[in-house]
RNA sequence: GUCUCCAUCGUCCAGUGGUCAGGACACAGCCCUUUCAAGGCUGCGACACGGGUUCGACUCCCGUUGGAGACGCCA
């Protein structure tokens, strides 16, 4: 067998929504692991509701995310002209009639049916036009559609996932192919660009099963070989029910505006509904590449539980390489309004390195570390009531006379100077390290205290500690 | 309403006839501690129900119930 072609063909809404990244996402592992290709598809067919912009922020997304395609991006809407060659060959094949009827009528139609509390299909009633009818309606240029005809029988298919799947050909309608102002419907653009695309695996989400029937019988008025199918568990909220814009974050660049890693999300999504078996949980993406099967996709819907995705991502913060978080952390100092450029490169590192593992979100480091940047302005009120008593800034005093006899302002060295301390005055040493910490920051926590000062260095520490000892805070 | 899919802790997953039903998130407690985190330990907590099949069912079959999805000249 050739190397597998698969596709994620996203229609342009304005965002790239969580449940396609994670369709594209098992669409890519699996075209990685068989060295397939992976080709990027915009479904614009609905040209009302499709725009440039909104097709750049998928791609985007998908970029952020590292899932690389290997073709495209096209687009539908180049290519109408090429659905509607297809008709004429349909055509000859019986398998396709008109349907004049008006959207208007149909509606009638159909609520009537509804109304008898009966299930609503289209009723055939332009299948059973005589050529004669057909004839006059065409000279008299009353629009029409194409409708399949799905012919007595079963329909059955199997999905990589679920397993033989059937359906009762007489539950499913003549449905349309192609619109009376000539522009195709999704479910014949779609099999006519996978077919003329040689896509040899379709992975989508479940909510396509019922589309799959119909798009079985078009395969079949080909008479091309369908693709193999996978459909993918829904991901869920926290009511169960498919992941909407209504209840829930559902833009994958959201994520990425709140500080989400990307590797980290990837991670988190690729979980939702797979698992290589085991207990393993953090993975790489080319670890899961390795590791991927259909076999191994979950049937069961998912729920998006953001607990868990915070989780994930500070357990990647925490081990993020320095260099690079610094380099996604810069845009959420920007817009924190906090100014990095006194700082040299690598003391942001060592700010970073001080509260990686702190941090849930990238959104968080700035405030966390606001005091590195900007003088102390105010300071916690039970803290300066607990910490900051007359005998306290007594050893403030003190410490700080020390402080100024050290050679080296390092963590050690500092270290050494209240361990010191504390043993000769018999105190705990958390009686000079909090009001410290507190005259330093304003804060009652925060990073190791003598790390911290290392990184400020003497000066700020010197001016920061005289501002206590010398102003009547209190 | 019709059709289709699905069913293990609150949540995400392990499990493929014999397990004390395992891990992770969350939650609670304890330990560690220089605060906050992190980390360590412990606890809480599930096979929807009813029939079969079998020496034996969470695992296989059927039904019930429950949940979800699809029923457009949207994608």
């Amino acid at each position: 067998m050739t190397n597998p072609r698969l596709r994620i063909a996203p229609s342009p809404t304005g965002y790239l929504h969580v449940g396609t990244a994670r369709t594209a996402l098992y669409n890519y592992l699996y075209a990685r692991q068989k060295n397939g290709v992976f080709v990027l598809r915009i479904e614009d067919t609905d040209v009302e509701r499709s725009s440039k912009e909104m097709t750049e922020i998928i791609i985007e997304g998908l970029k952020w995310l590292g899932l690389n395609h290997d073709e495209g991006p096209f687009y539908q809407s180049d290519y109408f002209s090429h659905y509607t060659d297809y008709l004429p060959q349909l055509e000859k094949t019986g398998g396709i009639y008109r349907c004049f009827c008006t959207p208007k009528e149909l509606e009638e139609r159909k609520q009537n049916v509804i109304a008898e509390k009966k299930a609503w299909k289209y009723d055939r009633k332009c299948l059973h036009l005589s050529d004669e009818e057909i004839k006059e309606n065409i000279e008299k240029k009353k629009p029409f559609a194409w409708r399949v005809r799905v012919p007595e029988g079963k329909t059955s298919y199997d999905d990589l996932i679920h397993g033989v799947i059937e359906k009762e050909n007489s539950e499913i309608e003549d449905f349309v192919i192609v619109r009376s102002d000539n522009t195709p419907v999704y479910n014949f653009a779609v099999v006519i660009d996978d077919f003329r695309m040689k896509i040899t695996h379709v992975v989508r989400g479940d909510d396509h099963i019922s589309n799959t029937f119909k798009q079985l019988h078009i395969y079949r008025l080909l008479d091309a070989t369908p693709p193999s199918f996978a459909h993918l568990p829904l991901i869920l909220d926290e009511n169960k029910a498919k992941l909407s814009k209504r209840t829930g974050t559902v833009s994958v660049l959201a994520f990425r505006d709140m500080g989400v890693l990307p590797e980290a999300f990837v991670n988190f999504i690729a979980l939702i509904g797979w698992n290589p078996g085991g207990d393993r949980e953090i993975m790489s993406l080319s670890e899961m590449t390795d590791l991927f099967s259909f076999e191994k996709v979950t049937k069961k819907g998912g729920v998006f539980d953001y607990k868990k995705l915070e989780w994930m991502n500070s357990k990647y913060i925490t081990n993020y390489d320095s260099s690079k978080l610094l380099d996604l952390t810069m845009p959420f100092f920007r817009s924190a309004g906090i100014e990095t450029s006194s700082f040299d490169r690598e003391k942001l590192m060592k700010i970073m390195d001080s509260v990686k593992e702190k941090a849930r979100y990238l959104k968080d480091i700035p405030e966390l570390t606001r005091f590195f940047f900007e003088d102390v302005k105010t300071y916690d009120e039970k803290g300066k009531a607990k910490y900051l008593t007359p005998e306290r800034i007594e050893h403030l005093k003190v410490l700080k006379e020390k402080l100024n006899s050290l050679k080296e302002f390092s963590h050690d060295e500092i270290e050494n100077i209240y361990k010191t301390y504390a043993g000769e005055k018999d105190l705990k040493g958390g009686d000079i390290i909090h009001p410290t910490r507190l005259a330093l920051s304003g804060r009652t926590e925060g990073p190791s205290l003598f790390l911290m000062m290392e990184i400020m260095g003497k000066e700020t520490v010197f001016s920061r500690l005289t501002k206590i000892i010398e102003s009547d805070i209190l």
